[in-house]
DNA sequence: GACATATTCAACTAATCTATTGAATACTTG
DNA sequence: CAAGTATTCAATAGATTAGTTGAATATGTC
C-alpha cells in the first residue's frame, strides 16, 4: 500500500524534474497566464510550453480556463507554491550552486536590509517611500503589494520624469532570483534617483502574513 | 542566470522523480542507516539501492560515513526530511490518490484522535498509558518518543506476556502511512489489550515542537 | 464557409533513466 | 596473502522523457 504512495508522491517529482516546467511554476506563482504568454516570458517555444503545461495539468499542479482561443493556466492553490517555495529553499540549502547564485542577488549594491516590511508598509503609506512593482503588469494585476505603483521594468524608462526625486524608492518584481528590481535600481541610480531593491516577490510577502492588494493600480 | 536557478532546482525534482528513491529517503528520516539495512527494508536490490543512494549522493540529499565495510547514510539536516514531508504534504493536498490512502488509515479502527499531544506525554509519564514504539530497534535508538517502550512489531507476539492488561496502550511507528502500528493494534486487540494507533512518526512529532529522546530504551 | 488564431496532439529523434548482471574496489579476518 | 564481505561501478537493454516539426482541433471573425 506505502509503494502506491511513493508511486503517487514520484509523480510530483517528475512535474518538478524540469527545469522549464520549474519556472513555468515559479511564473504561476505570479498570477495567471495564457500559453502565449508564458511561451513568451520563458522563451520556450509555444508547443514545448503546452507541452510541459500539459504535464503539470496531468500531475494536478495546475488549472485552466478556456476563454474564446484562449487558455488560461493558473495555480489551484497555495499548495502548489509552497510546495515549489520549499524546492526552492531546500536548494538553498543542500546546494552550493544555488547558495552562490541566492549570494550573488544579496550581495549586489542597494538591496534592501531585511528591514521590519510593515515599516516599508507605513513608509510607503505615509508617501515617504515610492514602491515599485517592476514586473509585467498582468503579474501586478494579480497580487501587488498594496501602496505599489506598477511600473514594469521595459517602461521604466519612459516613466523616469513621472517619479519624485525627492524620495526614496524600492523597487521590487518576482523574488530573490528575479533580475528585474535589480535592473531597476541600476538604472534608477544611473539617474540619480535614490533607489534599493526589494527581495521579496509576492509569495514571499504573502508568506510573511503581510498584506497583498489586487486589480488596477489605484492611482 | 536564473535558468542555472531552475536547472538546480531539476537536480533535486529529479532525485525524488523515483519512487524508490523516495522510499530511502521516508526510511532516512526515521535515522541513519546502512545499504544492507536499507535495501532489506525496502525489497530493493542490494544494486539497485546502492545506485539510487549514489543518485541522492549526487544531489547532496544524502551524506554518508563509512565505518569498515560498512557505509551509513543519513540525511544531512532537517530540510531534507521537511522537503519530503512538503512533497507529501503538496500529495496530499492535489492528488486524490494520496488522499484516499490517507484516508484508509484514519479511517482504520482505533486511531487515536488527534487529540493533544502533550496530554499523551503526561499520561505516559504518568504510567496510565502505555506507548509502544513498533518500528525496527535502530530506529527507537535514532529516536523515539519520550516514554516510549521499543517493542518492534516482529517480536510482539514474544513480547505480550510483558504488556500490562489494565493500561492502555498506543503504538507508532514511521508516520501516517505506515502499517505497522495498525497491525500491532490489530494484532493487540485481538489478544485484548486495550490499543490504539498514533498516526505521528518522529518527524511529523519534532515539527509540532514536541520532546524526542534518543538511544537504548531506559527500562 | 473560408480564413485566422490559439492551443494541443502525434510522430520522430536523441537523451536520460531504471533495473539487472557481472566485475571491480575497499576492508576485515585468519 | 588468500578468502570473505560490503559496496560501488560499468555495461546493457528496455522504458521514459524532452524538444522539434507538422498536423489536428477548437474558437472567433467576416
Amino acid at each position: 500500500m506505502t509503494k502506491d504512495l511513493y508511486q503517487q508522491l514520484a509523480r510530483l517529482g517528475k512535474a518538478a524534474a524540469s527545469p522549464a516546467r520549474l519556472q513555468l511554476l515559479d511564473l504561476l506563482c505570479q498570477g495567471p497566464r495564457t500559453v502565449e504568454s508564458l511561451s513568451n516570458e520563458t522563451g520556450l517555444s509555444f508547443a514545448n510550453a503546452s507541452q510541459h503545461l500539459r504535464v503539470l495539468y496531468a500531475a494536478r499542479l495546475v488549472e485552466t480556463e478556456k476563454t474564446g482561443l484562449f487558455v488560461t493556466y493558473r495555480l489551484p492553490d497555495d499548495s502548489v507554491c509552497s510546495f515549489f517555495q520549499a524546492l526552492r529553499s531546500l536548494g538553498e540549502q543542500r546546494l552550493a550552486e544555488v547558495e552562490s547564485i541566492l549570494r550573488q542577488f544579496r550581495d549586489a549594491p542597494h538591496s534592501l536590509e531585511p528591514v521590519e516590511k510593515r515599516a516599508l508598509l507605513s513608509r510607503v503609506r505615509k508617501g515617504d517611500v515610492i514602491l515599485l512593482d517592476v514586473r509585467p503588469e498582468e503579474e501586478y494585476r494579480a497580487a501587488h503589494i498594496p501602496g505599489a505603483v506598477s511600473v514594469p521594468l521595459k517602461h521604466l524608462n519612459a516613466r523616469l520624469a513621472t517619479l519624485p526625486r525627492g524620495k526614496e524608492i524600492v523597487a521590487y518584481c518576482r523574488g530573490p532570483y528575479c533580475v528585474l528590481a535589480l535592473e531597476a535600481v541600476r538604472l534608477l541610480r544611473a539617474k540619480q534617483f535614490r533607489a534599493a531593491r526589494l527581495e521579496d516577490g509576492i509569495p514571499e510577502w504573502r508568506a510573511q502574513g503581510l498584506p497583498v492588494a489586487a486589480g488596477q493600480d489605484s492611482r
